[in-house]
DNA sequence: ATGTTAATGAACACTTTGTACGGTAATAGT
DNA sequence: ACTATTACCGTACAAAGTGTTCATTAACAT
């Protein structure tokens, strides 16, 4: 790939993040951004058709990464004394989160995170679908399958949703615990 | 109540739910909104100062309403048999939005759906602190209080939108049930 | 060295926004 | 019924943003 076109690249994404830690994203034009990335306005719509596309574009490489390293993980197995065999995918994204990815967290405590969690939960279903979906577990309330994926994503974004609200006091794997304390009958 | 201004809110109120029904909310104009409901540019901002407040006075209409008929409820207890002492307020709600509220289903099951689930979200949150907060079960497994309201608030609103995604194929009775079913060890 | 591709900057018509104004008609209070 | 008030209208306005075009310049790959 050209070095122009990547430098260009990484100078609108990097001006859209710087962005959307300053202010909410509808209030973002693509002006504010032509300006902060410091290029042309040709250059811009040369990259990407709309401002929805750069976010979308945008949240691919980050949530498509910090699932893609949660993917290969030992599924998680539920035992009867309510402790997981080994550290649960919940615990590896946390401690990823934390350690790794400051630059997904300062998105998701943004004024913007409401965005975010959606990009995060879209790609978290995937992962929950190809850790539990193939042990029987799941179906064996008589709930339907899908809903009960879309439980459990929605529920650990809205963990750390509420985590980063809060300041982010507990530690991984405190957090962890409070997620599996609403969990264990489900999984 | 001046008629002339009743008239006209409703107008705007009326247009905005048209729209808000065809397009999502971001790309609906004041432009729009203005000829849609057949009014002056300058009464639309006589009455709201921007598209947001207007979002936001509507949505107070509409989820302040629903959310108050549940307040008066009596408490839903939990009993070891895993069902519900009475009509849980969550069947309540169910029941509620499938038969009075149609102008509210019609709105989250529009595109929009996001931006009305965050406002049914945060009325709820008021209602399930009132139902359960003063009842020590909350915190029987050292969860944090704030955290579970969040939780059960959020798996609630979860199960409405998955329901209507998939068509409002289960009764009110059934789908309570898929939610008891998730939230037995919590409430 | 050369042909290709990207970025530039300026210009373009167009839409939206929020505010202002005098004129008109419905309304409420007495 | 009369009057003062208030809301709406229509039009106009400057300001800002949008998406596209085009000729020019510079960086790139081989």
């Amino acid at each position: 790939m050209d070095r122009r076109q990547r430098k260009t690249r990484e100078a609108i994404f990097g001006a859209f993040t710087r962005l959307l830690g300053k202010r909410p994203y509808h209030q973002i034009t693509v002006q504010d951004i032509i300006d902060e990335a410091d290029i042309g306005r040709a250059t811009f719509y040369a990259h990407f058709e709309t401002k929805d596309y750069l976010l979308k574009e945008l949240c691919d490489e980050l949530f498509g990464h910090i699932v893609d390293t949660a993917m290969g993980l030992p599924h998680s197995h539920f035992h009867y004394d309510c402790k997981m065999a080994s550290d649960s995918v919940f615990l590896h994204l946390l401690r990823h989160l934390q350690e790794n990815d400051l630059n997904i967290l300062s998105l998701l405590s943004s004024q913007n995170n409401e965005i975010f969690l959606q990009y995060f939960k879209i790609n978290l279903k995937k992962l929950i679908h190809s850790q539990f979906a193939e042990q029987g577990k799941l179906k064996e309330r008589g709930l339907p399958e899908d809903y009960l994926v879309n439980h459990i994503s929605s529920s650990f974004v809205e963990t750390v949703s509420w985590w980063i609200r809060r300041g982010m006091k507990e530690s991984p794997e405190e957090l962890s615990k409070y997620f599996e304390g609403v969990m264990t009958t489900v999984i």
